[in-house]
DNA sequence: TTCAGATAGTTGTATAATACAACTATCTAC
DNA sequence: GTAGATAGTTGTATTATACAACTATCTGAA
């Protein structure tokens, strides 16, 4: 492996580990709900009226999970569930005020997060240091799409 | 909130969900473990001869949870638990073979993962995008020390 | 127009990963 | 030599998840 290849394993496991995502009471912003309850926050924070489906499909969750999850928000008043009046097998979820003030206390942190750490980049690095990201991103983007590297047989066995 | 800290905060966490920590059943390299036996099978190939108690520490798991995790991985045949000559109290855990074969290709797989990643960069572009990460992280755990932006209070009832 | 199949959601059940508490065995310091 | 600390195990509970079976509703084609 070159020199270059294992500079970057190390800056972005390095990257990954400070970001800090182990805490399942916690996000990593801090506030004390599941990652999961703080996706859903968002997820309808950005546009209401979206139904469990389209909410299983975003979170990337079966719908049983997702079910019991609005479940436990609704319980939490956090959401409301409404039947769709153009689809009678459909559920609308909708955030509550307190919801929405949840969900923007939530975005704020994150903001406040990532502001801290804007400030902690001097001034003439920030520049380079978004176009590096970028370019990491689509770096990564584009390998993921190839597997050939993933090995998937032999002695895993066992489980 | 600045456009910066906005763009830091959009590409980071596009990195963070390009990097693809979701499935519990596979490592984000591919390979077919948990992340927890991952992370084990890490850390007893970079030393051997760790104690339970030392492994505990490393993977920020309770030791209850540290002993079943290891029975399992003794159970597969991947490490052997032996009692410390120095400390009766103490287990000292060592890969057998197969364990060490396994760390081998998990670090293998690793590597591939982000050689791939490295050769996606542009030549030009890789010697700027090292130096960004390792800023962002240096940022990012100073940022870490002061928390002064998270609530802990209010509204989250319920819980 | 109806009915077969698709779809949205719920509930039952199972599993995995985790924590905390209580316990045993061993060690250490006074 | 004993009191308290420490390493590990086991019992129990919780949480997040998936899959399967079920109900209700919708849609398209004969």
């Amino acid at each position: 492996m070159s020199e270059t290849s294992r500079d970057l394993q190390d800056h972005l496991v390095a990257l990954i580990r400070g970001f800090g995502l182990h805490n399942p009471d916690v996000t990593p912003c801090g506030v004390p709900m599941s990652v999961s309850e703080a996706h859903t926050l968002m997820e309808l924070a950005d546009r209401e009226d979206r139904t469990q489906r389209e909410l299983a499909v975003a979170l990337q969750l079966e719908k049983s999970t997702v079910s019991r999850l609005v479940s436990n928000l609704e319980g939490k008043g956090w959401l409301v569930r409404r039947s769709s009046p153009s689809d009678g097998r459909s559920v609308l979820l909708c955030l509550t005020n307190k919801g929405q003030r949840l969900a923007a206390k939530l975005a704020a942190a994150r903001a406040a997060k990532f502001a801290q750490v804007a400030t902690a980049i001097p001034e003439d690095e920030l520049k380079a240091v978004l176009r590096a990201l970028e370019v990491v991103v689509r770096a990564m983007s584009s390998a993921k799409s190839d597997n050939s590297a993933i090995q998937k047989n032999e002695e895993y066995e066992n489980r």
